[in-house]
DNA sequence: CAATCAATACAGACAGGTCTGTCTGTTTCG
DNA sequence: CGAAACAGACAGACCTGTCTGTATTGATTG
């Protein structure tokens, strides 16, 4: 082995993959570096050459995983059929409420568990907070337009929430409850 | 010393303060046992006598401060001025919001932390919720009469949602985004 | 009243395990 | 050869939970 080099290893893209699968279902002070590395098929060696410390293994993760959850939510809410950009969010975060192992919002987990508000991950995810913030704003204003300042802020507190509220209760209904209120919020009607 | 015995305790009640404390501030799984009796300042075999393991004692915590949690939000409720019920309770969030070491809400924090259904604390969290539920639901009942069915669960969602972006941002401003919308959906307008 | 007993809490050593991070030496492959 | 990854021992810290032995105190009893 041994032909890539720096930030496109394969072995850095396995760390990655294995870190992101373990933190998510077991939280990030839960699993081990051992566990990582186990997990991943690789020598512990390899694993603190590309990531220097725990805690850049846990912040990598987190941009990682940003990367794909943007991806997705993009995704899901472009290729709506004849939804609305509005409906196709809730759809997506529904679809998401379902899939297998869902246990809530990685970010909002990581920094409960990092429990520092200057911790690097901390920080990234608030903002991630932002970020994904403006991705609700921007499908808000496509319905309410120039209301979307108003309801926007609203409509976050609603999908996260939900996301608490669902994981929790073991059960995606949270994602309805919150749909029908930001849909009649948007001027949508239910 | 050795006074009192079992649930009375005077080494028992500090062991509960202490690890209430230091669990709210920097999570159950951060803080070992070990740190619990040098602040609580008793000896480690009288803590396993009380609690057998350490989730035991997080089981205990949780349940401890369940209590003084209600009665905040009950009392605040109660005591509103010229507010009605539901305005009470919102003053009571962005009180909570801004008090010194605000770290959102314990049981979510726990139940995040322990990463497992079925774990007893996770157990006793989501039975917290519901009762928590169904005191947001008296409340929204004395405003918003038989439409409180509906409009409960959104209220819900919009107080769960508020704790996790107030403790994210640092800043209580989510309290009073809530406020109003929760205010509008009750039917008491801004 | 004085001696004793039981309950409670004290201090702290200890075992056995896990954690992060370092280091040595080997292997694989271009 | 040289770069990258391999395997795995190791240090030092921390974790939970057990155990031994001592001190304090209220109640009991002679």
């Amino acid at each position: 082995m041994g032909r890539t080099r720096g930030a496109t290893s394969e072995a850095r893209q396995r760390i990655l993959e294995t870190a992101d699968r373990l933190f998510y279902e077991h939280g990030v002070r839960a699993v081990g570096i051992d566990r990582v590395i186990a997990e991943a098929g690789i020598a512990k060696a390899t694993l603190y050459v590309h990531f220097p410390s725990k805690d850049d293994l846990i912040l990598a993760v987190l941009q990682y995983r940003e990367k794909n959850v943007l991806e997705f939510f993009r995704a899901a809410t472009g290729r709506h059929g004849r939804k609305t950009p509005l409906r196709a969010f809730f759809a997506a975060l529904r679809e998401w409420f379902d899939s297998p192992g869902f246990r809530g919002c990685a970010f909002q987990n990581a920094a409960i568990e990092l429990a520092d508000p200057k911790h690097p991950g901390t920080e990234f995810v608030r903002g991630h907070k932002q970020r994904f913030f403006e991705l609700i704003r921007g499908i808000v204003e496509e319905t309410a337009g120039r209301s979307a300042t108003k309801v926007a802020p609203v409509i976050a507190l609603l999908v996260e929430g939900a996301v608490v509220t669902a994981v929790l209760q073991g059960r995606p209904d949270a994602a309805d409850v919150a749909r029908e209120a930001a849909l009649k919020l948007s001027g949508e009607g239910a």
